[in-house]
DNA sequence: GTGGTCTAGACCACG
DNA sequence: GTGGTCTAGACCACC
């Protein structure tokens, strides 16, 4: 479970969490059936409030993408996949159209896009195939 | 001054308004010495209240990005454009290498980052991204 | 934190906190690391609406006088010594020039002048003026 | 007239200005049945709006410190000097009071008091005295 | 409980 | 008309 947080971020942290998780089906890194770490467990690694997780936890229960059996933990439920990489696919799409966005109104002419587009594409393919 | 505003997004309006104003103002749009709508009036035209709208010019104004003359209104700073320029460039970066990050982190591989690129690309108009 | 408040005075509430609390901090009341009231508590002290001193909070936090915990409280920066004691010493001298100022330009002469500091002098405590 | 107007400062304008106009008199600079300048001209020398200062002259006419003759003028009433100097007497304690309220809250001990007195003291002279 | 943001509406000083 | 300040009260995210 790789999620990044970004504590001082305007979106909400446990929105931020719930999103690493459902990448992470999404992805295949985490699948149908493999067990979650504990709610303290992920804090403590998160840096976060229990709570928090324990919310995320719950909101994504009551989606159907998690499962939890009490007493053995929270569970990748089933049926997750699908819906996960629905979310994941329009969240990413939504980032790249905003980061589109907000490319023409800072006045970036095509020419400085595709500069920049370039570079954060070489980052890119640097960054997935040293990823552990 | 065209400013688009995503009221139910998490990052608060007051700083959408900003950053609307500091694109404005790097890409030209808007030069230093140019009056801004008033308070009241471009709160009105953004539908959003009076005070969000003084939030956010006051916050600018001590970033010496305005400047403002009691009641006569609100003017762009002389030396505006460089932090807004160098702000702007920031978000975009941000932006465009926050999107290749969930892009990489839903799983996406190359084909499908450049398949999104490309559908993006076409949405934003007449630009054309030449796959390497 | 014992701030006192003019309500009724042209200079600002919010500017009176802030100053009080810089005052604290530079006089050593208050130090580096430790809990300020929470926003609401504060206001429910000084009579004073909660906006009020959440607006002084962050502001002071923009200085890096405070930090914000969020959800835990604010506290007093680690650094917020040096910039405090320089404010307030600054705020010192100007009221002192001003009152100066104000008595010339009141046409009081020197015997006047050093009455009316004997006089205050007295008031504020065990103190005593020599004078020269 | 000399007056000193701090723009900026919290204490409005108008208020600077009839204060300023009460010391004059106090002070005994301008005197009963001295002629003051036009609203226009003391707008253009104290770079106000004339507005300002005509509300002024209004709410000292109120006060029955000075006299509108129309067609000629405005004046000093004949009786204004008492209310002149027992207003001025009271802003030069209270602004005493207050620098030395802002001395104890900032923490400074007797001697560093002291100092400050001194020191203003001997500039406070020295400007009384090379006064045009 | 904490702070952060926003809305609504008031009053003031100034142009 | 302008902006500045303050009050009142709401909702949200987080501890």
């Amino acid at each position: 479970m790789d999620i990044r947080i970004e504590p001082t971020a305007s979106v909400p942290v446990s929105d931020q969490i719930a999103e690493g998780i459902r990448f992470a089906i999404a992805a295949g890194r985490t699948r149908p059936g493999d067990r979650l770490p504990s709610v303290r467990a992920l804090a403590r690694k998160l840096l976060v409030n229990p709570n928090t997780v324990a919310k995320v936890y719950r909101d994504l229960e009551r989606e159907r993408i998690l499962r939890t059996k009490p007493g053995s933990g929270v569970f990748v439920g089933s049926r997750a996949g699908p819906p996960c990489r629905r979310a994941s696919r329009d969240a990413v799409r939504e980032a790249v159209r905003e980061a589109f966005r907000k490319a023409r109104d800072a006045g970036l002419d095509d020419r400085e896009i595709a500069d920049l587009l370039e570079c954060c594409l070489e980052d890119a393919g640097a960054l997935r195939y040293e990823r552990t």
